[in-house]
DNA sequence: AAAATAGTGTCTTTCAGACAGTATACA
DNA sequence: TGTATACTGTCTGAAAGACACTATTTT
């Protein structure tokens, strides 16, 4: 019988009767840390790729869609709910897991600061800096760290699609609390892009876009004069 | 056991102890006909949604990659080899095939006119044009087609990520073949845009690119003054 | 010559970069 | 008063839209 069925003909097809991948989900969660773009992994205790760094993720149940599957592994991994959370890409090397065949889709998830806090609290480690062309992840002594399977791919992904859509959504902002600066804003566009911005023009951007609302009220803890916070409009 | 396994410790998991989803990938494959972004489909002839039109697809099998699933069913449905082909999105709700669960990877395929034929004569009928806001697949006689399970939704995504990648991308010369006019380029733009664009400022943006190649050859069937012919040069 | 489309010149508008300047907080 | 950063005004240059104009082919 041809594998290859058509959907029109799925009905003549028994899926039984054919090994079937695995199919998991794998989470990205990223967010800034000291003012860079930073990645949260879990160090691998057990081979094959022990001691090396790997997304965290969990397989498919039968019964739940992939974003709820994302959702739930995010509760239970990061102990979070409400993060933003989004499809990044699907990957299926044959050879991608030696262990066995394993299809992952992985998720992209954006924390605020106290978010990563939390996912901290829950046993991941904030560990990746993505620096570089092709993104390295740098620990803490700013060695580079072995990443598990094809997890540097993704992650390299992640940074990518994160830097084609700041521009034109509203990604930026799940970084940031619900009141923000300016400065704070600009600051996550720069740690993205690895760039930096001009000022006057971002401020320029952000402002005619018509999407932030001055809150009237200013930052606190600043050594200097303060900025004043803003809000997003909801669309 | 708890499902939710972390990647760390997947070898504590028998995978086959679980109901596992099925994988297929789904093509969606567009082409210009008539002036307008269209797609191929097949009309199903069996329940469930008989009648109703399909993008064609098939399981992926335990030993190939997503990609190469995706380039086997090109070839098998559509007599297509070498065409533009890349991973859409992946789709997961769990009833959107009623007969099992079935997570496809969607693949987005961008066919020249001579490979819309091609695929015409291995089976596949090219029946909507991608039209309005949301998606409506269009047949011969401007009569709205019904489509299966959640294939206007892949559609619709497809058209969308086409529109947004467009201006920044070389997917616009998948439609073409290897030499043509700015005018043919230009109408490409407008139809997966569904806007008309100015003249002046498409050539001018498409030629300080450097990316085309002015081949000194001109159009010969045209009825008025031929326009030039330019091909594009590789990256 | 008429018709049709290719292709160009140029004016205007819009917007980003640059940079200097003013404003306002804390030390 | 000094200093650090917030915030603004304005010049310049790059690029897009608008539109009229010229060029070249077929009928």
């Amino acid at each position: 019988m041809d594998i290859s069925q058509d959907a029109a003909f799925l009905s003549d097809y028994d899926p039984a009767a054919y090994d079937r991948p695995s199919v998991t989900v794998d989470l990205v969660l990223l967010g800034m840390h000291r003012g860079r773009l930073s990645a949260l992994l879990v160090q691998r205790d057990q081979p094959p790729q022990a001691e090396r760094w790997a997304l965290p993720g969990g397989f498919v149940a039968i019964d739940e869609s992939l974003d709820a599957a994302a959702a739930r592994l995010l509760r239970d991994k990061a102990g979070l709910d409400g993060a933003h959370l989004e499809q990044l890409y699907s990957f299926g090397a044959v050879d991608r897991d030696p262990r066995m065949r394993v299809i992952t889709i992985a998720y992209l998830a954006l924390l605020r600061e106290e978010q990563m806090a939390s996912a901290a609290r829950a046993g991941l480690v904030t560990v990746a800096a993505l620096e570089g062309e092709t993104v390295a992840a740098i620990g803490e002594d700013g060695a580079a760290l072995p990443l598990a399977f094809d997890h540097q791919e993704i992650l390299t992904l992640a940074r990518d699609r994160l830097r084609g859509k700041i521009d034109y959504s509203d990604v930026a902002f799940a970084f940031l609390p619900e009141r923000f600066t300016l400065r704070a804003l600009q600051d996550v566009h720069e740690a993205v892009l690895g760039a930096p911005l001009n000022k006057p023009a971002f401020r320029r951007r952000m402002l005619d876009r018509g999407r932030l609302i001055a809150t009237g009220t200013r930052e606190e803890d600043a050594s200097h004069r303060p900025a004043e916070l803003f809000s997003l409009s909801a669309r």
